[in-house]
DNA sequence: TAGATTGTTAATCGATTAACAATC
DNA sequence: TAGATTGTTAATCGATTAACAATC
């Protein structure tokens, strides 16, 4: 399946968007669909979501298009989707709880395992099926389940002593809404920062360009 | 102040992250930075920060690099942060009190009027400072008090009719967290879509490619 | 078969980097 | 002044688009 060793990270961002959207036509039962039908949906050209398929090796067939189911299981396998990784959760303030109550994180790849908070008050309570454990407890948690991931929803003031403590302690990935900018990638850690501003001040500046007209 | 008219969004992109950084800067007391310094904290190339300020037009000096108040201010103007634009929040969930108790609206750029949700047990309560009102007065108070933007917390269901509807009653841009891709460029209505899941999903894939080294 | 659509190469476009004169 | 650093042009690099032969 695999066939590129580098992907560039402009295809990597794609991937997400065509695994929603093939994984709706899959749920809706449709059986094919072509790069030119994908394109017009996504507002993107043709030619480009050949490219970016071809850079894993065709699962598409000329004359035909590409097979929903196929196409599905390959964007699946590709990004790693089918893996069962593990993840914690560290902070239940409401954007913790939004997570566990919302958030479907098997779709992305991951087995939520539990959640970790300083709050006598949510310890050993559950939100969406996970429990909340004593933060005393995480590093030895870590340890024993080595979980693949953390995700970080903690005030930020302590956001990097605990991004720290956690790689130390095995873990391999960070999911950061702190607003921190964490770079562990010296380690060898990815971590994908979520910035609410950046996106935020992203559409102030669009909003103004269109009053500017 | 302003230069180019049409400056691309991948510069765009990176404005807000070299405002969080020089805003920090001036919160520190800094004088002044030179290009060279910012790249090597933000990991980029100098030349490339001096490309992108260059394109609203120069604030630097030669052989001094750039006042960090001046830089701030440019920054603050170039994306209209300091045009108290101004938010209304539909869906107050779990996400939507995240964002009402702790994230900054005012940092970037919007003024948050109040809140709405269809939940008789929250309506009249508040959170971080914003009122929440019931649903059914949304469309006549966005025909009055017309807000700049909407930020859309509700289930992903509603989001499509949602963002029609605010869109009729005169919303000029959307923050979306529904998870549901929306697409009003075409009426000329910027959105940003946080797809959560995408952001996820990234991470998973680099996980396993270090995993697979 | 004929029509459709991929896979892939070549051409274009845009963004990043390098280099250096201008100048504080 | 000498050193530093910008603004800006030119060179490079990479990503997107176009084109078309292969083939289902």
């Amino acid at each position: 399946m695999e066939k590129k060793q580098n992907v560039s990270r402009a295809v990597i961002q794609r991937l997400p968007r065509y695994y929603r959207y093939i994984s709706a036509l899959r749920a809706q039962g449709e059986q094919r669909v072509s790069s030119r039908k994908l394109a017009e949906t996504l507002g993107l050209t043709a030619s480009q979501i050949r490219q970016d398929f071809n850079c894993f090796g065709g699962f598409g067939q000329q004359g035909y298009g590409y097979n929903v189911e196929k196409l599905c299981e390959g964007l699946e396998e590709i990004l790693g989707l089918n893996r069962r990784h593990t993840a914690v959760l560290v902070g239940v303030g409401n954007l913790g709880r939004a997570l566990l109550k919302n958030f479907n994180f098997e779709a992305s790849g991951f087995k939520l395992l539990c959640a970790f908070d300083a709050d006598k008050m949510v310890i050993g309570h559950e939100f969406g099926g996970a429990t909340v454990r004593d933060v005393s407890e995480l590093y030895p948690y870590v340890s024993e389940h080595k979980p693949d991931i953390a995700v970080l929803t903690v005030p930020h003031s302590i956001a990097p002593d605990l991004a720290r403590g956690l790689v130390q302690h095995g873990v391999r990935g960070l999911w950061n809404f702190t607003g921190v900018d964490l770079h562990l990638d010296n380690l060898g850690v990815p971590v994908e920062n979520v910035h609410f501003s950046d996106s935020l001040m992203t559409l102030c500046y669009q909003v103004n360009q269109i009053e500017a007209e």
